[in-house]
DNA sequence: TATTTTAACTTGCAAAACCGAAGCTAAAAT
DNA sequence: ATTTTAGCTTCGGTTTTGCAAGTTAAAATA
């Protein structure tokens, strides 16, 4: 991989600086999904040939990782890195601009609040989660 | 401007999930860059084509406006409004990512762990600045 | 006064990315 | 034995991106 330049701003962007990687990060970190059929059914409609490159890239980044699921051994999980996870900080920052400006986010008040106010303490309480399942065992 | 979806990192994306934008904003933000050759000659090499349409874009979104330049009024100045001013969290986040895994970042590491460990007060100062800057007058 | 330079774009076109549909492979369920 | 589920890959058409060249108008220089 060739950077740009070395500017921390740029090396971001060129990680994740498209819209559909941030997307499945996102499906990672709050929503729970750790499947391609899970990523698959996002709101904002992922095509299937786009989410096969994206997963390949973020792993080869090492941004996320694959392992036979804990159940059912023929089904692939997705996990975070922890440089993925190191990525939390930057996700909370634009939920909180997202939901600043949107006037219909989804986002909700309650959230929005207790992330500007405390936000240490809410990006350790989701890190510490995120850790136990993503990066135990 | 659809939105694919109202959740707020989305909405984030479909306003600045390009490269190119948040180059500009970091011109802005931390090059003290406010014209438009002054954004041509980045260490990234945006072609001017791209260049005139995200400043476009960038406008549309109000996040950021243009006006004459003080000294000369043919001159056209770039500027924040609050909305772009208010992603400085999210490019801050970035640059401490970025600095944290790029072994040859150009970000000094007296910033970077000032950044992490006093994150509230160098935002503060950055934006105290920055609003002087961008928003008065 | 004439010519060149600066500043901020716009246009045209090739290359890359995206997207939906279809196909493919292996395991699991029926 | 057949169908379904899961995780992809491939194909072709459409859209978006990005480099190079051109444009316009004001300002500086000769």
């Amino acid at each position: 991989m060739k950077l740009r330049s070395h500017c921390p701003i740029n090396f971001s962007l060129e990680h994740f600086g498209d819209k559909w990687s941030l997307l499945i990060l996102r499906d990672l970190m709050f929503k729970e999904k750790r499947h391609y059929n899970e990523f698959l059914d996002s709101e904002e409609k992922v095509s299937t040939s786009v989410l096969g490159n994206r997963l390949k890239l973020l792993e080869k980044l090492d941004i996320i990782t694959k392992s036979t699921d804990d159940v059912k051994k023929s089904r692939i999980k997705y996990s975070l890195t922890r440089k993925g996870l190191d990525m939390l900080p930057i996700l909370i920052e634009m939920i909180v601009w997202g939901g600043m400006y949107d006037s219909y986010t989804a986002a909700s008040t309650a959230f929005l609040s207790e992330a500007k106010e405390d936000r240490a303490y809410v990006i350790s309480e989701i890190r510490k989660k995120l850790e136990k399942e993503h990066l135990m065992k």
